[in-house]
DNA sequence: TTAAGTGCAAATTATTTGCAGTAAG
DNA sequence: CTTACTGCAAATAATTTGCACTTAA
C-alpha cells in the first residue's frame, strides 16, 4: 500500500460499494459491486457518463459490458443512488450526488462538475401553470474558458 | 379566407419568413421559407423538434425531407436566428425565441413552452472557477400534472 | 431452485453525411 | 455560371433489447 490517505484498500471501496446497493436493496453482483466501487469507493461524488465509467471499470481491470454499464447506471437512477443529469443533447451524465444542486458544464470538454448549491439564490421561481405543479428545476451553468 | 385575424393568407406568412431569413443573410429556397412561415409566420414563439416541424410542413402540404429538416434548423441555430434547448438526453428542441429565458418541460408528454423571464428572479449565481467565465445559464422548470 | 442479472450481438432512435442533382445570386 | 442547398440513402452515435447463460438468495 503506497498511500494510506488516498489509497484505499480495494476491498475496502468495495465494501463501501456493496454497502451502498444493499442500502437501496439492489443485489450486490460482482460487476455491480464494481462499478459501485468506482462511483462512490473514496466518499466523493462523481459525475460519469456510461462510456467514461465503462473506460474506467476496464482501467480498474474489472471486466464489466458496455451494455451492463448502462442498465447498471439506469438501475442505480432508478433505485435513487444517482440522478441523471441532461446537459448535452447527446448523451446522459449521471451524477451520484442526488442533492438538488446546480452544475457547471464546461463546454470545452464536454464535462460536468457540482456548482456551489449554497451560491445559488432563486428569489423567484415562475409559478406551475394551472394543473400542473414543479417537480424539478435544473440548473445549468455553461462555461467556456475565460477570454485571455 | 374564413378568418381575417387569425387565418392568414399563406402569402403573409410566407413574406414574413422570408424577410426573416434575409435579415440573417440565409438564401431564401422554397424549403428554408416554408419552414420559416411555420415557425414564425403568426409572429409567435414556437419550440420544435426536427421530427415536429417535419410532420408540420407535410401537413401544410410542403415537401421538405427530413434531412432538410435537421440541416435547416441547425443553419437557424448557427445564423442565431433560433435557440436549441437541452431538456431531454434523447432529442434536441429548437426555440424562435433567441432572448435568455427560463422553460417549462412538460414531463407527461415531453413538451416545451416558455416560462415568464421576469418571474423567475434569481439573486445570487455561483461563480465561474478560476480561467472559466459563464457562458450561458440554462434554467428548465419541470412540470407534472399535479396530484389529485 | 428460481428469479434477477449479465453479455453479446442485433435492433432502435436521433441525427449526420456523401454525393448527384437543383436552384439562387 | 458557380456555389450553396436539397434529398435520398447509407453512416454514426448513444442507448436499448432479445435471448441463452450465470449467479445471488
Amino acid at each position: 500500500m503506497r498511500d494510506g490517505i488516498t489509497m484505499q484498500a480495494t476491498e475496502t471501496r468495495q465494501k463501501r460499494g456493496a454497502d451502498w446497493l444493499a442500502g437501496a436493496g439492489l443485489r450486490p453482483t460482482r460487476q455491480r459491486v464494481a462499478l459501485a466501487a468506482l462511483l462512490i469507493g473514496d466518499g466523493k461524488d462523481r459525475h460519469v457518463t456510461a462510456e467514461s465509467l465503462y473506460a474506467a471499470s476496464c482501467d480498474s481491470g474489472e471486466k464489466v459490458s458496455l451494455a451492463t454499464v448502462y442498465n447498471t447506471l439506469r438501475a442505480f437512477c432508478e433505485a435513487g443512488l444517482m440522478r441523471e443529469i441532461t446537459v448535452d443533447g447527446s448523451k446522459s451524465y449521471f451524477d451520484t450526488n442526488t442533492s438538488n444542486h446546480p452544475h457547471f458544464f464546461w463546454e470545452d470538454d464536454a464535462h460536468l462538475t457540482d456548482a456551489p448549491a449554497e451560491e445559488l439564490k432563486i428569489a423567484q421561481l415562475p409559478q406551475a401553470p394551472e394543473g400542473a405543479e414543479i417537480a424539478k428545476v435544473d440548473v445549468v451553468i455553461r462555461l467556456r474558458p475565460a477570454r485571455g
